[in-house]
This record gives C-alpha cells, structure tokens and sequence, in this order.
RNA sequence: GGCGGCGUACCCAAGUGGUAAGGGAGCAGUCUGCAAAACUGCGAUGCGGCGGUUCGAACCCGCCCGCCGCCUCCA
C-alpha cells in the first residue's frame, strides 16, 4: 500500500487512484525560455519515479507533463535575442528533450503546449466570468480571488495573511491585490489571440487547469505535482480556477518535490548560483563517460528523500561515485566466479543468501511504500552488494548470481534507472582521476609481463609496471591465484 | 511582519515513541612480496540547547539558538 504525503493534507496519505487502476496524473513542467537547471532535474526525475513506481504497482499511469510556451519570460527572452518568441520556445523545448535523455528521463505520456489549448483558455475564462469568479479590465481579465471562499487551502494560508506580507505591484485596476491574471491584453509584436476580451494571451496558471483537465479527460484527476515553490501562487490559483468554475476538486493528492541547494541555498536564477543540466554533464570528470555521468548524478539526486533539500556539490558527486563503484566492484568479481554447481544439500551460506535474496523485494516495496523513500532503498542495496560478496567469496552458484543481478536490474534498474553502465564502461579511477594522454600502452602485455616478474620474485620490475599502468589508468589487483584483476 | 521546514558522527543520509539503517572518509584485523579489493571489527551513551510529558523520546509538548524556504517569477 503506497502511502503518499499530500501538500493538501499535510499528512502521508493511502494513495488510491479515483478510477480503479487507472492512475490521472498531472506534473508541471518548464517554461521553455532557458536551459534547464538541477532543480528541473530533480523534478523530472522525481515525478518520473513516481509514475515507475505506480507502474511497477500495477497501475495504469496517464502521466501529462506540460510546456509553458507563453510567457513572459520568453516574450523576454526573445527581444533580447532579437528573435521571434515561437523559435525561442522551440529553441528551448529541444533542449528540454536533449537535457530529459541524457538523464535517463523518457517523455511522458502527453506533453502538451500551452499554445495548443488556447481554446480551452478562452472557455474556461468565459466559464469563471460568466459565475462571477472573474472580471475583465481593459482587456485584462482576472480572477476574483475574494470570491472563491478556499482559496489559500493549499498553501495553508488565508486571504489576509497573504495580503500582510504581499509583495505584490499595486495595479489600481484589480479590485484586491491578490487577484491573478487569466489574460493580459498584448502589445504590438507580443504573441496574441482573439478573444472575446480582445487580442490578448493566457495568463501563466491558465494552461494547467485546461491542459489536465482536457489531456486527462476528467475535472478530477488523481495526482498534480511540481516543485514545492509552485505550490504558491501557481497551484493555489490552479484549484482557484479549476474548482472555481467546475465545482468539484480539482486534484486529489498534491505532490511536491523539495529544492536543489547551492551552499544550503535555493539553487534559483535571480540568484544566479544555479547549473545547468548541460554544465553538471560537461563538468564531470573527464574519465567519465556520458553513462556513468548519468548514473552518478540520478543516484545524487535520489541519495535524499524527495520532500528534503539536496545539497549540490562537486564533493558530494564524488562520494556518490564512490557508492556506486561498490556495485561495479562487485560485477567484476562475479564475473570473475569459477564454481561447480554441486549437487546435495545447500550450504549455510547458500541458505543464508537466498533469505536475503527473498527478503530483498519485500524491503524494498516497504521502503518505497513510505512515501517514496528513496534512501532506505539504496541502502538496501548496498546491504546487498556487502552480502553477494561475502557469498561469492566463499560460494558462487550461478542461478544465485543470477538472480542477485536481477534484483538490482528489476528495482534498481527498471524503477530507479541505476545500475545500467555496461560494466566495462564503468571509470574506477577516483574523481579527481586526470586521464593521461600519454601514449597507449599494451595494457596485456604489460599486466602479463608483470605476472611473470611477480612469479620471478621480481618485485621492483613488478611495481615498476604497476606505476607504468597506473599511469595510463589502468588500476591493477592481484588476485589470489596469482591472476591479475583489471579494472579502469 | 506572517506562515512553514530543517538542525542525526569528519562528510552525505534514513529513522518520527521502544532504545541510533546505509554510503563516503578514517582506524584496526584477516588476506597479501607490496599494494589494492573484499570481508570482519571499531567509531554518535548520542540525534542544535535547556526544560517538560512518559515505564521509556532523536522522535510528543514548551522555550531558546542557528540555517533555509514561501508570502513576487521560479522545478
């Protein structure tokens, strides 16, 4: 049973899906004006969890992740680029693709444009008007925040609180300060549509009641998520909006991921102390390949529970590196397993294994059950790595391995999108490893030449080559039947 | 000013009433020509501080200290 924490509740709550299996699940995406950031990785990551996760559980996902392709941070963008908004938006949303494949994050099911759902904009504006929840002004039209008795519900917050502290620009023509605009009028050279209020374009919070209410073809759908900084102004004036003129609730569970921090502070634009997903990749070191840059930034992201902060930094990408060349470490030394299959009664330790092998699924769901606890997961992974190899250095049937590879491809792999570097691919060279372009040396002549030093007693020519290997990056272990162990 | 969150060992991080998971770093041992790996052991009598509730608290309550977030665009 998936327990979820719902903003709304502010309490982990049974997660039930409204139509039997079929989950309805709405998630906030980006304003295509810019390249995307950690903090969007995060979230893209997050949400793509937790639609696996719902999958693995059996349910049928219909998971919608929006485009914000008018704004007015790409009208912005675009004068100063000198460039017209559709190409700065399109400009954006490819790279948008570019950064979610490099992270392992496939597409969701729809992902709508807000420029596609203009119509609906237009109707539902009409629809709140017509009850009185908005008002047009010189071709502007907003919502009636006094008017709709919940609002505030989600950020936990009333009216007059908000209005205390409110930052908000005066603009004599909104009848409270808090009210929010559905459309603004546009100027000549800004992206505009007819509407019954004139030439104009959507206001920002619009597009999600439209777009999930139409993508999922339902006024209640089970699941909207997002950053948690959405969750004021942007959802409260979804539900606003939504619930306003449908009369019903407007998502049931609301999910929100916690920020990327930088120093312990939000990683945000206006403070500039932000990366992109593009810099992280490139920044690496160089030993890394793209794979391995993937995993070792998805495990990052997913080392802290989804609702806390996650401190970025070069030190924490390395450590992470570390806990993850524990799982490589141990491929290589099945790989290495010469064992018969023997006959009779199994071992101690063959029993001793397959507990652990037996309990494993059921740890885990346990864990993920708890609100998507991410880090009790990946320690139940490395509990794991610790038991394989202390199995395989006594025993080493091959169904056992085989079946411990399968856990971590099944709940690490297909749910967490770890453990998937080819292993040969895979750099245990520390991080600040700086791969050396001296000229290519014949790592097998020389690992063989050292064995053969090693037989002669050779010792001063054996470590001799081991720092001639070492220096092209090739780590050498010795084994104790007198092989060498290779590892890059 | 209002609202909310967080503070767990050198670093990262689970745990939210029953006596401190896991990873990194470190130290020691087994093994080893050496080294590394792997395994084993050590490591917070303690969970920001001070009180309180309780048979029992990191987990509940109160006060204090520190950090952060939201109240404006933001994943």
């Amino acid at each position: 049973m998936l327990r979820l924490y719902n903003t709304l509740t502010r309490k982990k709550e049974v997660f039930k899906p409204l139509a039997g299996k079929l989950v309805r699940m709405y998630v906030c995406g980006v304003t295509v004006y810019d390249r995307c950031h950690l903090g969007h990785a995060r979230s893209a990551i997050v949400f793509d969890l937790l639609r696996r996760y719902l999958q693995f559980k059996k349910y049928r996902v219909r998971y919608v992740k929006n485009f914000t392709d008018v704004d007015d941070k790409i009208i912005a963008r675009a004068q100063k680029e000198q460039r017209p908004w559709e190409v700065v938006a399109q400009t954006y949303t490819a790279a948008y693709w570019e950064d979610m494949a490099r992270l392992g994050v496939p597409p969701a099911d729809l992902e709508p444009k807000a420029t596609e759902h203009i119509d609906g904009m237009v109707a539902l504006i009409g629809k709140l008007i017509k009850k009185g929840l908005a008002y047009p002004v010189e071709g502007d039209v907003y919502y009636r925040v006094s008017r709709f008795k919940e609002y505030g519900k989600l950020s936990h917050r009333k009216l007059d609180e908000l209005l205390a502290g409110a930052r908000v620009e005066v603009d004599a023509r909104k009848e409270n300060p808090l009210d929010f605009a559905l459309w603004k009028a546009s100027k000549p050279g800004e992206p505009s549509w007819p509407s019954p209020w004139g030439a104009g374009r959507p206001g920002w919070h619009i597009e999600c009641s439209v777009m999930s209410m139409a993508c999922l073809k339902q006024s209640t759908i089970d699941i909207h998520g997002g950053g948690q900084d959405l969750i004021f102004p942007h959802h409260e004036n979804e539900i606003a909006q939504s619930e306003g003129a449908t009369g019903r609730s407007f998502s049931r569970f609301w999910v929100h991921n916690g920020f990327v921090t930088i120093d312990q502070e939000k990683m945000s634009k206006s403070l500039g102390n932000f990366f992109t997903i593009q810099e992280v990749f490139e920044k690496m070191p160089a030993h890394l390949g793209p794979a391995a840059r993937r995993e070792i930034l998805r495990y990052f992201l997913l080392s802290v529970h989804y609702r806390g902060p996650v401190d970025f930094s070069d030190q924490h990408l390395a450590q992470t590196k570390a806990a993850l060349d524990n799982y490589y470490a141990m491929l290589i030394r099945f790989s290495e397993v010469v064992w018969e299959q023997r006959a009779g009664r199994p071992t101690a330790h063959t029993r001793r294994i397959l507990a652990i092998l037996k309990a494993f699924p059921v740890e885990f769901r346990t864990a993920m059950d708890d609100d998507l606890n991410v880090p009790a997961a990946l320690a139940l992974f490395q509990q794991l790595i610790t038991s394989a190899n202390r199995y395989v250095s006594v025993e080493g049937h091959a169904k056992i391995l085989a079946k411990i590879r399968q856990l971590f491809s099944h709940f690490g792999g297909e749910l967490l999108g770890l453990f998937a570097v080819e292993p040969s691919k895979w750099s245990f060279q520390p991080w600040s490893f700086v791969p050396v372009v001296a000229p290519a040396v014949d790592v097998d002549a020389l690992v063989k030449e050292r064995e053969q030093a090693r037989r002669d007693k050779d010792f001063s020519r054996s470590d001799q080559l081991r720092r001639q290997l070492a220096a092209a990056g090739v780590i050498i272990e010795d084994l104790p039947d007198g092989s060498t162990r290779i590892k890059r």
